[in-house]
DNA sequence: TATTGTTATACTCTATAACTATA
DNA sequence: TATAGTTATAGAGTATAACAATA
């Protein structure tokens, strides 16, 4: 037998999923800060973590915002101490962005913290009840993308 | 029989998660800028919506926000036509922000869109996996508000 | 001629501190 | 004395445009 126990409406719905989003920013702000670190500053070390050293070029394109705005987050890094900036071995014009070893170890602890949350958040979920909502959370995601794409075209 | 379609890790789950903070944040922020509205200011006029014309500092206390940064809201805010500053009618220090006709039909258009969105995400969702990630839902959102209550506790 | 990163300028959101006018 | 909202000042993130050095 099956108990369907309100479910509640696709608009309680979204609601509730915005109330997730706004609660996670604040979850990553306050974590962030501790560490000294803002979002775009740790989406940018984020990205040394994961590809290497890189251009700064490069790292506006991958952050998809203005070269202008990278050399400000640079600039920050830089003050903070968790990356370095060095002249780029081939081309001169560019400079190569690189974690420090505290910056290494600042990843390392974000990292850490990663694995927490994902446990605090899943880790007494039951199984079943875990699969139905990474599936449910599937379905909301492709939806998502389609949209961005669809609104994102016709833009030159 | 119970088919487990390889649910991921709980770290893949909370990836998942921050790509959907990611993307909604992008939806809200691209919507909203169609309406000359930011996500601070939407916030603002969403709660007159909700409760009627106010003074700065029940907005600031609302939106946990400085009173000082209110009045940069409601600057903007004003400057656009969506609200007005008008004097409060009993006490003389404090100033009553009330939405605007234009603001009003700004609104409505918002819940309208607020509703599309409801229906693209969930509109074909089977009534059972729809019911499972509302209550997954719920889960997450009961052990973040846990996590922030108590990361927030000891700051005087 | 095209590209990398900078300086110059500007806008939004955010904060604290000092001040004005009122309670 | 306390409160509502402002001006003054500051910092972070964002953008465009003009410019330098180098490809």
């Amino acid at each position: 037998m099956h108990l369907t126990i309100s479910p509640g409406t696709p608009g309680e719905a979204l609601d509730q999923l915005l109330e997730l989003v706004v609660l996670i920013s604040e979850d990553m702000t306050q974590t962030l800060a501790r560490d000294g670190l803002t979002v775009p500053r740790a989406h940018l070390v984020w990205l040394l973590h994961h590809g290497g050293a890189t251009t700064q070029r490069a790292l506006a394109d991958a952050l998809k915002v203005s070269p202008r705005n990278v050399t400000g987050l640079v600039d920050g890094l830089v003050a903070t101490g968790l990356v370095t900036r060095e002249p780029h071995p081939t081309d001169r014009r560019a400079t190569l962005v690189s974690l420090t070893d505290r910056g290494a170890s600042t990843l390392a602890e974000m990292d850490r913290g990663h694995r927490e949350l994902a446990t605090l958040l899943f880790g007494d979920m039951a199984d079943r009840q875990f699969g139905s909502f990474v599936d449910g959370l599937g379905h909301v995601l492709r939806r998502l993308r389609e949209e961005l794409n669809a609104s994102g075209e016709g833009a030159p």
